[in-house]
DNA sequence: CTTTCATATGAATATCTGTTCATATGTTAA
DNA sequence: TTAACATATGAACAGATATTCATATGAAAG
């Protein structure tokens, strides 16, 4: 498809569009971002991560503290995980679940920043 | 439901659950912020607020530029107005749009620090 | 080794969300 | 006013995703 049908519009102002075109991050690097606040637009991982903020906790510690199924938790511990948001650390039966580093912090102290403006 | 099921959980450390629930902001607040970071976590939509970093564009520009229908441009406007991540200028018959402020570019460069590490 | 407890996982379901298609609104020029 | 174009909107469909239920794994205690 080199010629996308979007020709038919008349009205695009090209010079602005080749500059804005070359400036763009590649497609790749769009679609991981994405994928990251992905992560972060979902109401019981924002509550599991403002909960890590300041302590670890194990699985049911945050099950309890916001009145949500354990298998709720694990599954979407496991999203975190994977995506790099958390870190788990083992201890006898338990699994003590951390933020991963500062970049979830200040994620979601901006966002935060952002809501109460 | 006063009394959750999750007492059913022996191992719960209540200590650091009840100092936690004393720090975790209230749940409209955790709420808004996850509705917040689920506008940026669809590639559509980071793609426009990246091709509107330093740019306005019109409808169709957006459109032409990022090979998709003006349709979907148009609908995922819509959301970004709503959520005021976006402002829209009228001239003519074109809309042109914005960022809506500076928080926006900071959480988008955040987000991408983050990508990139 | 059996029981109990903490956590993880797979499948199924229900809900949500993005795109498309058809069409409406609104603006400019002839 | 009519034609042509830019944008918006509503309904329908398809794909994604969060929760639940049932169950599995793994670790400590008896």
């Amino acid at each position: 498809m080199a010629e996308p049908e979007q020709c038919a519009y008349l009205c695009v102002h090209q010079g602005t569009v080749d500059q804005v075109l070359e400036e763009l991050p590649p497609d790749e690097h769009l679609y991981d971002l994405a994928e990251l606040f992905k992560i972060f637009g979902d109401t019981t991982r924002i509550k599991i991560l403002y909960a890590l903020r300041e302590n670890e906790l194990c699985v049911c510690d945050i099950a309890q503290l916001l009145s949500i199924t354990q298998t709720a938790v694990s599954h979407q511990l496991r999203v975190l995980k994977t995506n790099k948001l958390v870190r788990a650390r083992k201890d006898g039966k338990n699994v003590f679940y951390a933020l991963a580093d500062d970049h979830v912090h200040k994620i979601l102290a901006l966002g935060m920043e952002h809501i109460e403006e």
